[in-house]
DNA sequence: TTTAAAAATGAAACCGATTTCATGGAATTT
DNA sequence: AAATTCCATGAAATCGGTTTCATTTTTAAA
């Protein structure tokens, strides 16, 4: 398949009538080399095409640099921006990225933990899959101690480092602006609880509704499977209540938005009738019609938090403690789409409708 | 800072007194082993906790099982798309990805190849940045003739497989659904035009102005950089015109809806004064109100063939030949944000308009 | 100038799996 | 029963860096 046999050390020591281990050393920048060595190994190297075999280097290292992230799926804005950050990190530290998506599914989380065991990663980055109940499958990464450290979707439960934003605060955050804007009956739609995401979320909208003296209803509390199908299905059951709820906070953008064009096709006004929020700042929350008031996530940095922790645990620069949770800010934006009230900001509003023409 | 030790082939060889070549066959389903001792191994190999050593094995076998990945952005709806596409058959076929991002410069784009070929991936899958001219860089790839397949933004000058769809075409199809639509003034915003991507639909939206006798006009093809900011000046650049256009075909759903945004807040109706229509079918074109007419690209598809393309020629099943362009079908969707005339197909309509209320 | 200390370099083992070549024994043929 | 073929297995080389330990060379001190 490859043409040029490649270049290793022992042809350019031989070249030079020096021995491999001066060229190894010379070529890491070891301290016992000549410079006027070092740089004429150096060119002599680059001027024969040498490159250093990984793999006989990390067979002898016992070292890859090499990180593995099993994230729930790519198909996502928030993913994307946070594989975003952890690849600008990682590649500057010179690790590389083995990316594996779950597909939502424990089983195929499962099997690509397996893999990136068996790819000894040197450390590894994970969100959970919708339904992962067990997590034995990081087993053999503790046993060897090699750092794993869980972002977002994350297991209360392990004894590992956690990046996450404070779900409770978000949700209660959400809640209270829906009461404050003068919604009564607030449903809540959102996704596994065994995810802390939204059991957390659920736990900050509670606290709320309870803290404003309202009941918590549970009947107001969809849990979904957060796909497009799931939360027409969700708004339908809601618009079908007898109490139908004035303001509705669901965990995803995307599915906040598919929620509201169901209540806009049934003639409902946004906010108006029913206010909405939603959660991510994902690009669509800006571009729909009103813009949707929701929680800004921020992925791309919450990336590069994850894998500067890593990457300097690997290091050595900045033990990972075996537990230790980092919370990254969250802010709540208020936008069109819950505005019941004269908005504090001139900047949140609503697109205007139908000035006069230019 | 890993604790047990590994077990390898020779730890499993003394156990049993045997050689560790026998091992190493009966790991690999060799023919010449003994089913019975095969089976022997598999288990002691299993109890003992071995796993096979990657460096070990490619050192040897001068493969790395690995596939690279550069795209221009992870941000991003239809690269997610194809990613999971590229990861879905990668996995299956028992290869590795290393993924990264050129963050559209040719700088990055460069950096990262080296890269790549550092890692020694079996192949290379790219979509090239907007601001790539040079192709130097992927030299190295086609001197050791380790395979490179490009996808979407790919590079007509380099003898090499490309994935597509059949940009002209969809560019013409848009442009002639906007004339069929009534549309008299057609402007068109896209991205650099040294990308295949944007000067096909160039061609296309030309091609089809010229067969409808329509004038090509210079002064309504605005190229831009294609973030949120440059999109807002350019649709505001048309508002500006003395003779405003009346239809604008945008390369891009996200830039189409922050055009339709600036449209509509400047208080003009879509489609009634202005048809819009975008490319990609993204999430955000199917939310937005109305409607916004787009061209379906099928990411998961697009990554899934070059995956196979590529996993296929490594594994000796179908080779690569050197030039070869696969082109994947795309469509033209019509909605609301295009549809001046009574539609063809009651599916394609804008959400209907406060009907009663239930 | 001699001696001691420091610095640069080389020889060789090592990381773990694969594979060629050789060999002993079993199975087959005559 | 002897001769031949076949087959399972093992010994040892190999892939390409890294690193310990020993040795040589250089520099500094006496």
């Amino acid at each position: 398949m490859k043409n040029r046999k490649e270049t290793t050390i022992y042809d350019i020591a031989l070249k030079l009538h020096i021995s491999p281990a001066t060229v190894s050393r010379a070529l890491n920048n070891h301290i016992s080399v000549t410079k006027k060595k070092q740089k004429q190994i150096a060119e002599t190297a680059k001027s024969m095409g040498y490159r250093s075999n990984l793999f006989a280097r990390n067979l002898r290292n016992q070292r890859t640099h090499t990180l593995g992230v099993i994230v729930q799926t790519l198909n996502s804005n928030f993913i994307a921006s946070v594989l975003s950050g952890i690849e600008k990190v990682a590649n500057k530290a010179g690790y590389n990225l083995i990316i594996s998506q779950s597909q939502e599914t424990e089983m195929k989380e499962v099997a690509n933990a397996a893999t990136m065991f068996n790819s000894r990663v040197d450390g590894l980055i994970v969100s959970l899959a919708f339904d992962t109940k067990d997590f034995s499958h990081f087993d053999p990464f503790f046993d060897k101690a090699i750092p794993v450290i869980f972002f977002d979707r994350i297991s209360h439960g392990k004894s590992s480092t956690n990046v996450i934003i404070d779900n409770c605060k978000a949700g209660y955050q959400v809640t209270s602006h829906l009461i404050e804007q003068g919604c009564k009956k607030i449903a809540h739609i959102t996704g596994s609880l065994s995810r802390n995401v939204y059991s957390d979320r659920l736990n900050g909208y509670r606290q709320a509704l309870t803290e404003h003296g309202i009941a918590f209803n549970e009947k107001y509390v969809i849990v979904t499977n957060m796909d497009e199908q799931s939360t027409i299905e969700a708004a339908n059951h809601l618009l079908a209540m007898e109490s139908m709820p004035d303001g509705i906070f669901i965990t995803n953008d995307n599915c906040a938005v598919v929620c509201m064009q169901v209540l806009k096709d049934a003639g409902y006004a946004i906010p108006g009738d029913v206010a909405i929020a939603g959660f991510n700042n994902d690009i669509i929350s800006r571009v729909v019609d009103p813009k949707l008031t929701t929680v800004n996530y921020p992925g791309q940095e919450m990336g590069e938090i994850v894998a500067r922790a890593l990457v300097d645990h690997l290091e050595g620069i900045a033990p990972l403690t075996t537990t230790r949770t980092i919370l990254i800010k969250s802010d709540l934006i208020e936008r069109g789409s819950s505005l019941k009230k004269k908005p504090k900001l001139s900047s949140h509003l609503p697109g205007k409708k139908n000035p006069a023409k230019k």
